[in-house]
RNA sequence: GCCUCGGUGGCGAAAUUGGUAGACGCAAGGGACUUAAAAUCCCUCGUUCGAAAGGACGUGCCGGUUCGACUCCGGCCCGAGGCACCA
């Protein structure tokens, strides 16, 4: 055995082995168990972060673990190819997105490589590759056939200077990244995914995710927004069409002073017609972004139009106004306000001089009024006329009842859940399959013609799509499937969220020749998937709505995608997310360079757990560095001495052999627990270092002490192996085996090894610590006690005070109170 | 603004079901070995009072429940993630 720790030698040595036998290289299998372990794959966005090392490791660790329990496990791994930064870079340094990509791709697998990752890299993929999107297209086009997909228009925010749109995060304090330009908000028509249409399923089905993290579910269920309240229609005198609205309080409907609507909304474009003041707000109003946080924090402003809506039971006259928070693409384009009982209401109110009239009033006879803030709470009607003297919840069912039977309006389920659109005004993305046909209007590529292959084309420093649009006559140019006449073809991109929503299925099928085969139904649902909180929304729930849509179209036989989730925390540098639009990053390589995968692996699964964001530093991987040295030298000296092949005499084990063997199976059992159970990697890697600790200070030189010390140093090497696998599979092979530590199993514990004859309890007086006594496990309620009672340091605090109650925890605890 | 999560020594953390607060590691200080350095090994290490034994205090802040609270409840402060076109 070599004296020292080499590592980037073995760990070169041990990519050799894993590669020539093709251990991580998996087929189905009716023996064995499934067990599919996803992370989130990467955007390749030049090199892997200290994010990315540590979601793949948290990842390989979990399906190490599963490996050596006997099951057939997959971990594929590929490549979340298409998106901006790739444009980005073009434009920057004038290199095609495609290249940039590929080149990307090819640095950062060797990355993944050299961390020892046992990825079945025979399924590797790349979205931006056709005959990944080719499927995406192709289901789009089904999803088009079932009504499940159409065109409406929505609001991107529009760079007027660079004539192109921009994305949330190219919009800074409401300007363009690039120009400093104040950014617009505009409407353009784009396509949508009906996921609206399982609003219901997708969060009825959450509560059957018992491998979900509580937090995420809740997070889920109220971005779904689920509510119970009316619709109705307050008519406008000399129109024909009624103003639409809804709300979820229609106890405060006697309390409604005015009515709010978009810009958009046909009522304010009526108004702008007649008044230039009106007309002007209006387009005062496109300068704003469509991020739901600007719109929430920015100024609420408003005009009043001028036209008067009549209240649907009262028939008063109420003032419509024009306000810049209302937005004609969510619900109906118009609310009801009620400036008494909601807070934004009572604002603008205020603001405007709009009158506040208070119809809810507090159950308990105690009043709040509204002359400082809204009164948002239910209670009891007042100033309501007929329903006078109700609860909010009876208001609610007499308030809607009556509006139904005047057919002014309908209790309505809402979800605060929008359609999903699909649509980017970008080159780096899957292309739309549609073509527009002046006559025969939009039609769907033929399926013979699918793929459509994104087309090769040149760099413009300002957004790709308008070079897309003026610069490539030869791709958007095509006849019509249908008539044959000229047409164009549709020069949006998909959202990339569409690939990331069935990526963890095609892995299962990536060879197949249709979009899924029977391999995915073997292969899902994912049994742990692995990735960043941030992606706590809207990838995981896409990617289950995707799921139902895979099942209803009898791809897939299961409900959800993922049947365990474990949300890693953010890698952190200097409080803030490690990122590289914020140029704080750690690169992992120089670490890997200088110390080996091994210790970098080991130092980010012990610095934290793993759900829990983690403050990078860089002091502490020597320290992970040095454990793996006193590991080795222990396994060395013990080697050298002549190891051990007998087995343990177990009748004939002095104390301390009891001891360190009794130590050797708690840490196994515990080990089991956090590895199997509780994901706490870095308690697992504790109990290990304590191990190490114990074994270091255990010189017994006997034939059954080289026989503990055998037994012990192989379950740490089998219980360090997934954490460090490539240390571990060298240290296998000189304590004597010959079968890769990859393929072992996890160890058992020995029960009889654990077994006490004595237990330690603590005694408290008041819940304060004043003692410690060893007891015989056997001993009686009554005889611990008596114990407790008359131990020295508890007699002193004791002293002459009359004991009122003795709480006993078994083999815990004895807590006297005086 | 809204939704979700977090806050424990100088630092990363542990305490799994309400039962010993600070395991394990980093940093720091002291010592051994060495011609020397590196490496390695040993000791100390929450604050405070005390020569020591030992005591008091201590898990963001304020209050509550309990024999007992880092853990449960109410209110607040600070930080992080998400908010539909970053991925």
């Amino acid at each position: 055995m070599q004296e020292n720790y080499k590592p980037l030698a073995i760990e070169q040595e041990v990519h050799k082995a894993w590669e020539e036998s093709g251990v991580f290289n998996v087929a189905e299998s009716s023996t064995q168990e499934k067990y599919y372990c996803l992370s989130m794959f990467p955007y390749p966005s030049g090199k892997l972060h200290m994010g990315h090392v540590r979601n793949y490791t948290i990842g390989d660790v979990i399906s190490r673990y599963q490996r050596m329990l006997g099951k057939n496990v997959m971990q594929p791994m590929g490549w979340d190819a298409f998106g901006l930064p790739a444009e980005n870079a073009a434009m920057k340094h004038g290199v095609h997105p495609a290249d940039w990509t590929y080149d990307n791709i090819d640095y950062m697998r060797d990355q993944l490589k050299r961390l020892g990752f046992g990825y079945d890299w025979s399924r590797e993929l790349a979205t931006c590759d056709p005959s990944y999107y080719r499927w995406e297209q192709w289901f789009f086009l089904k999803l088009l056939e079932k009504g499940l997909v159409y065109k409406k228009t929505a609001p991107v925010n529009w760079c007027p200077h660079d004539m192109t749109v921009l994305a949330n995060e190219q919009v800074i304090d409401g300007c363009c990244w690039r120009c400093d330009t104040q950014v617009e908000r505009k409407e353009i028509a784009q396509w949508f995914l009906k996921i609206t249409a399982y609003a219901d399923e997708l969060l009825e089905s959450l509560e059957t995710l018992d491998g979900w993290p509580e937090q995420v579910k809740t997070m889920q269920a109220n971005w779904i927004g689920r509510s119970e309240g009316v619709e109705m229609d307050f008519s406008v005198p000399g129109l024909d069409q009624p103003v639409r609205i809804y709300t979820t309080r229609p106890d405060t409907l006697m309390g409604v002073t005015y009515l709010a609507v978009a810009a958009e909304h046909p009522l304010a474009l009526r108004a702008a017609e007649i008044n230039p003041e009106i007309s002007a707000f209006i387009a005062d109003c496109k300068l704003m972004e469509t991020s739901e946080a600007a719109m929430e924090t920015m100024e609420k402003r408003g005009i009043d139009s001028g036209i008067k809506a009549i209240h649907p039971i009262t028939g008063e006259k109420v003032p419509v106004w024009i306000a810049n928070f209302v937005l004609m693409g969510y619900g109906t384009g118009a609310v009801m306000s009620v400036p008494a009982h909601d807070q934004r209401d009572f604002e603008f109110a205020k603001k405007y001089g709009i009158a506040i009239k208070q119809v809810i009033f507090a159950k308990d006879g105690e009043n709040a009024d509204c002359a400082e803030q809204a009164y948002t709470v239910k209670g009891v009607l007042r100033n309501s006329g007929e329903f006078d003297g109700l609860t909010s919840e009876q208001a609610f069912v007499k308030i809607a009842e009556k509006l139904e039977s005047e057919n002014n309006g309908q209790r309505k389920t809402n979800f605060r859940l929008r359609d999903w659109g699909v649509s980017r005004q970008r080159y780096w993305g899957a292309p739309i399959p549609i073509i527009y046909c002046d006559d025969c209007g939009t039609v769907p590529v033929p399926e013979k013609d699918l793929p459509v292959v994104l087309p090769d084309t040149q760099i413009n420093p300002v957004g790709f799509n308008t070079t897309r649009i003026a610069g490539n006559d030869d791709w958007v140019s095509v006849n019509c499937p249908c008539c044959g006449k000229p047409a164009r073809r549709e020069t949006d991109t998909f959202d990339t969220f569409m690939e990331s929503s069935w990526y963890f299925a095609r892995f299962a099928s990536s060879k197949a020749d249709s979009m899924l085969d029977e391999s995915a139904k073997y292969w899902l649902p994912v049994d742990q998937y692995i990735g960043g909180i941030e992606h706590a929304i809207l990838h995981l729930l896409y990617a289950r709505f995707y799921t139902k849509l895979l099942r209803d179209e009898g791809l897939l036989v299961c409900d959800e995608p993922f049947k365990k989730l474990l949300t890693q925390g953010m890698v952190l540098k200097d409080g803030s997310k490690m990122s590289k639009s914020k140029g704080n990053t750690v690169d992992p390589q120089a670490l890997i360079d200088e110390y080996g995968a091994d210790t970098v692996r080991l130092f980010i699964m012990f610095a934290a757990p793993p759900e829990q964001s983690l403050e990078w530093s860089d002091s502490g991987v020597d320290g992970a560095f040095r454990f793996l040295k006193r590991l080795w030298r222990q396994a060395y000296s013990h080697v050298e001495a002549g190891g051990s092949t007998q087995a343990i005499d177990k009748q004939a084990l002095t104390e301390e052999q009891q001891a360190v063997r009794r130590q050797l199976h708690q840490t196994i059992q515990k080990v089991s627990d956090d590895l199997g159970r509780r994901y706490t990697f870095n308690t697992a890697i504790a109990a290990n270092m304590e191990l190490i600790n114990t074994l270091s200070k255990f010189t017994d030189d006997s034939d059954n002490g080289k026989a503990v010390r055998q037994e012990a140093l192989e379950a740490i090497v089998l219980m360090l192996s997934p954490i460090v696998p490539h240390i571990c599979h060298q240290l296998w092979l000189d304590l004597g085996h010959q079968k890769a530590v990859v393929s072992e199993a996890w160890p058992q514990v020995d029960v009889t090894a654990l077994e006490q004859d004595t237990v330690e309890l603590v005694i408290q007086v008041n819940g304060k610590l004043r003692s410690k006594i060893s007891v015989s496990i056997t001993a009686s309620k009554n005889e611990v006690e008596a114990m407790a009672l008359n131990d020295e340091s508890v007699k002193r605090f004791i002293e002459d005070k009359p004991v009122r109650k003795v709480i006993l925890v078994p083999n815990k605890l004895v807590n006297i109170v005086v």
